[in-house]
DNA sequence: GCCTATGTACATTGTACATAGACACTAGAC
DNA sequence: GTCTAGTGTCTATGTACAATGTACATAGGC
């Protein structure tokens, strides 16, 4: 199967490349659209195709591998494996999701995004997450 | 009055302190808990309470500044000034936002935050924003 | 066995965060 | 007016880290 660009980023950003690439395969994980056995592209495809160095994907895949989504072997490539579900955070974790999204709508807001906008963005999101590990194409 | 501590910032974090600073200030500007005319600590009061050096807290206000919350004088302090609704933002803007967040929620859901959780999160902080500059105390 | 393709390790380079310390300006006391 | 304390601002510096270049180690096809 032919991927489209699979995921995407912005380099002109002030947030690493190596973390912008493990976000977005992240939330491929997350929904299902990758799924356990899937095999990833290689470090040195997925450069080229993002304008990065390989060094820069491997450092991507190694975080999600020590997060327990990717099992990589040297000369094979890199798979998807199942992941039990870590256990859930205290209240630290779950307070510091909070102030990164209010941060995040802040900002947002600030840009001149309409209040309106955004109420509707996360109605629309938290659509998405509902059917999550329900709906892997 | 005497402010709480006002905001609140992780130094181990990875995201830059001032970001964090100007981050949590543009929180309460958003929200109208600091509204027009009102003082902000100085550089160096801010910098104490927050275990940082005054130029980091001065960066994060420049920023603030720059973006037309503030009005900075030596010698005088920071004020909040009015500011104009900013010309809404093209569909990169509103991309960029979306991606963000998908990438904040991900990142959440790895860390074991229920899907449920996250949900109910998002309809709450829906409700806040529909409350902006209604409700300034 | 050889060759190609894969992930990995290490040294190097550039950039940005945070700090230190001196400077410029303002307001108020006297 | 002058002095003084307090404000934001500027320049230089140390340190950490992102991204790279290059060489290496391992797997699999022929």
């Amino acid at each position: 199967m032919k991927h489209a660009p699979l995921i995407q980023i912005d380099l002109s950003s002030h947030v690493p490349a190596y973390e912008q690439i493990a976000a977005e395969i992240r939330a491929l994980l997350v929904s299902g659209e990758l799924a356990p056995a899937d095999a990833l592209p290689t470090v040195r495809q997925l450069a080229a195709d993002l304008n990065v160095h390989h060094n820069t994907v491997a450092q991507a895949y190694r975080i999600l591998a020590e997060e327990g989504w990717l099992d990589l072997r040297r000369g094979r490539g890199a798979r998807v494996v199942p992941r039990s579900r870590p256990a859930p955070p205290g209240d630290k974790g779950r307070r510091t999701f909070t102030l990164q999204l209010k941060r995040l709508l802040a900002k947002a807001a600030a840009e001149g995004i309409s209040p309106r906008l955004i109420a509707r963005q996360l109605a629309l999101q938290a659509h998405d997450v509902r059917n999550w590990t329900k709906g892997d194409s």
